[in-house]
DNA sequence: TCAGTGATTAGG
DNA sequence: CTAATCACTGAG
């Protein structure tokens, strides 16, 4: 699929991303994840697949443990990114939702063609320099909407297993096939 | 199926 | 300081 079909949207201000985690997340599928380099080529890819980390109540959420220096992006209100490094080797792409202390997180596993959220951040260049970005303000990445409408599917988080029954089976993943 | 990889975190 | 853990991927 071409990532420059489709008309271009207008970018997602505050008022998206500052409500609750469980409403930006599905709301995200479809939208289109726009990435400008350094050279001005900009990248428009169809959101495809997301999962919604709610809370400290959410044990499958880094902010369970409550605010640490990795986490704090997470606890301040919606609008920036969470970036992180998993494995030793994935950088990871969420986004903050929600309002100041009260963390959640959407990590954004597809986008266009390329699926798997470690993949899709090398793809893209997507590193620790993105930490803390302010994707309404910034000028290197945003999102931007309305977008597609897509069939909305739903299904357990991945990779989460060490956070019990309940919390990794909830099905707080979002895609579209 | 499984090793690789290194930041992060809790605990001593 | 140590050691366990980890929101994954690609090779076999």
């Amino acid at each position: 699929m071409n990532s420059r079909s489709g008309s271009p949207g207008k970018r997602l201000d505050y008022n998206f991303f500052r409500q609750d985690v469980l409403e930006v997340a599905p709301a995200l599928i479809g939208k289109w994840l726009t990435v400008k380099y350094p050279c001005d080529k900009v990248s428009r890819l169809v959101i495809k697949e997301v999962e919604a980390y709610r809370g400290i109540e959410d044990l499958a959420c880094h902010a369970r443990r409550g605010l640490t220096p990795r986490t704090e992006p997470m606890f301040c209100a919606g609008g920036i990114l969470y970036i992180y490094l998993v494995y030793g080797i994935h950088w990871m792409l969420n986004i903050v939702t929600g309002k100041q202390n009260d963390p959640q997180a959407v990590l954004v596993r597809a986008a266009g063609d390329l699926y798997g959220p470690g993949r899709l951040t090398k793809s893209l260049g997507i590193n620790s320099t993105y930490n803390h970005e302010d994707i309404v303000g910034s000028t290197r990445i945003w999102i931007e909407g309305p977008g597609e409408k897509l069939k909305m599917c739903t299904g357990p988080r991945i990779g989460v297993e060490y956070a019990g029954e309940y919390w990794s089976t909830i099905n707080w993943r979002f895609f579209t096939k």
